[in-house]
DNA sequence: TAACTTAAGTAAGAGCGACTAACTTGGCAA
DNA sequence: TTGCCAAGTTAGTCGCTCTTACTTAAGTTA
């Protein structure tokens, strides 16, 4: 896919996505430097410009991964949790909350403010595949149940909320307010009522109280 | 309140967070360079370091205000609204949505990822302050309608939702997988939903305009 | 009104990071 | 073996943040 073990370094281009990304746990989105990156991989600074056009184009390779590993996971989620079912969907909408809490920097790199990186075509595509997996479960979902409403409405509802949740719990918003709040379980609840469900048992919620 | 009408500049530190301001509509929350408000103030880079400890306490100074706006802009909806109405409670989310829109970079920072800014504690008591009236408009209308949920845990919901809905509007990813969505019909679609009143006569607007 | 005090500015520069240009090294193919 | 050229290095430019030491001018006091 790429170069590969390649002449003095072995491989500069893997070296310093991971140092990146080990940076970006350390310092959040902006405290990540090149040149820490280069230190870390023992090259100079100037090295990263042989394999990246500039610092951004190693914020956008990390970005793109990172949208394919949502993907997964979400996939996963749902066929563990149960395709078509609320259980699948919420364990879906848990497992994207996970994934910006697992990965805060590189979240906020993904949905942040840094637009032009969302522009690469590799970026912008795996992104729109992760609504689309949404979209597709609710349809089946819906489809199951006989009903009429619109699955890109809802998932789009669906996406919000989460994307909302992971936000706030990502930035320590709730950790301010609501001290104690257990996300999942917020999750859980709400997937229903976004679904139109009016009462049904909920999924059980898989997250720890604090 | 604040030193006024000084020596020679007149308020440069007046002047300087309204060059600010200015720089972060134009460049964003990170294309901003103190060096640049410089210029525009009509100063020296070293000017500032009379008025601010460093680059962030400007930086502190607009994510304050931003809230204290933020809360007075609720403030107002709701009292347009119709207090402790479900109308009331739509047009808060709405006037949310609004902030973040009309001020992105703001916005930005003032839930973006330097949770430093948020430790000083004028921003976080204008920030708990904007909750805390969500909440009492739940309770009112809770209240008013013999509902016996919890205000608190509705109020997070919605709050979670709005917040999602301005991030994702704000970042332009609906633009990219929902072209058209009227997010302020969203937000009235799915604020009674999270109040928990049962969906009857709602028409199932696919939320599209434009 | 002259001398004093001090807030608010300037000039100069240290230190660092992004990026560039020109040079060097070493693996590989002919 | 030679020569190519990918992938490094060295050295340097530029712009930004922030500091130190100096200067200017507003208001105060004698």
């Amino acid at each position: 896919m790429r170069p590969k073990k390649r002449f003095h370094h072995g491989d500069l281009r893997e070296a310093l996505i991971a140092a990146t990304r080990e940076l970006l746990i350390e310092h959040g989105p902006d405290g990540f430097t090149l040149a820490d990156a280069c230190r870390r991989a023992g090259v100079t600074t100037a090295a990263p410009y042989k394999h990246f056009r500039d610092k951004q184009q190693i914020l956008e390779e990390i970005v793109a991964r990172g949208f394919e590993e949502l993907a997964a996971a979400n996939a996963k989620a749902v066929a563990e949790g149960g395709p078509g079912t609320i259980a699948g969907i919420t364990a879906m909408g848990i497992s994207y909350l996970e994934f910006a809490v697992g990965q805060p920097a590189v979240f906020r790199l993904m949905f942040g403010h840094k637009s032009e990186i969302r522009k690469v075509e590799q970026v912008d595509e795996s992104g729109k595949q992760c609504l689309k997996h949404v979209i597709d479960e609710v349809a089946t979902y819906s489809r199951k149940h006989g009903h009429t409403a619109d699955a890109e409405a809802i998932a789009l509802r669906l996406w919000t909320f989460v994307h909302g949740a992971s936000s706030l719990e990502l930035n320590g918003d709730y950790q301010r307010v609501a001290r104690g709040l257990d996300v999942r379980r917020m999750i859980a609840d709400v997937t229903p009522m976004l679904l139109g469900v009016t009462s049904e048992k909920r999924a059980p919620s898989r997250g720890r109280k604090r």
